[in-house]
DNA sequence: AAAAAAGTTTAGCCATGGCTAAACTTAATA
DNA sequence: TATTAAGTTTAGCCATGGCTAAACTTTTTT
């Protein structure tokens, strides 16, 4: 057979690697967030924040490791790298902006959380940007 | 050992079953698109419109059609079922609210067309009828 | 109408990101 | 300090959604 794809410009041509950089991201921002709130992180913590087993988290933390994003020695804290922690302010300041502005539309708190957790990965910083300059102007 | 999961009230626990609605979305959108501007609807086109191989777009198709959200016989044209017009009429309807949401914000057509894509799964209904509330004021 | 081209399906592979159960390590407690 | 409890890792499973190559069907062209 021939090969029919074509170069159709287009969201979905990236969905793998996007869906990858998603996992990463929201990985560091967890962390991040985590070790702010109490100083430490655990697997135990990730397992809570995101509502998956210890054995996913373990495999996932292993990916971040190799990615260079996190350290850390077997059974023992989790820590980010300077990746880690550049990547994860990145993530959070769309995280925040995004926020900001869904609530400056008037949407209620719990749900813009949910929501910009949802969205952010999906944001081109033209739009960002634009949405930092309403919640300015606002 | 224990399982440790918690309920963390979180857009993270249902990202399997929401990542799965995602492709079903997609799909019908796409099938909806396509017949409008050409009258039928084959492999091939899918495979441009997603930029995926024709055996990609076979295998997806069969889930659809498990999910009643597509009919067609092998080798011949395919069609959305009464539940997948539906469907398909819900997110378009939910596109076109993001996507001029986007540009009244000042997002370039190109660009709002690929974030609206990219986010049309992630947002609630009521952030939605927040954006529409703008579309109409503004 | 036969041959060639185009399109579709099937078979079988891979990586990701879930899971459970069991093994192992660390921490807490009797 | 021994034992128990808690937390972590490993092994091995599953489904999803990609892929290629090959088989098969339909369409087009000669």
């Amino acid at each position: 057979m021939k090969n029919t794809r074509s170069s159709h410009p287009s969201y979905f041509k990236t969905t793998h690697s996007r869906k990858n950089a998603e996992l990463l991201e929201d990985y560091v921002e967890a962390i991040n967030e985590i070790f702010i709130k109490k100083g430490c992180v655990k697997n135990v913590d990730l397992c809570k924040y995101f509502g998956v087993s210890n054995a996913t988290v373990c495999k996932n933390i292993k990916r971040l490791i190799k990615e260079q994003l996190v350290k850390s020695e077997k059974y023992k804290n989790i820590f980010l790298t300077k990746n880690g922690q550049s990547l994860a302010k990145k993530s959070n300041t769309r995280h925040e902006i995004l926020y900001k502005f869904l609530t400056k539309l008037g949407v209620p708190d719990k749900i813009a959380e949910i929501d910009s957790e949802g969205m952010e990965h999906h944001i081109s910083t033209e739009t960002l940007s634009l949405m930092k300059k309403f919640n300015n102007s606002n």
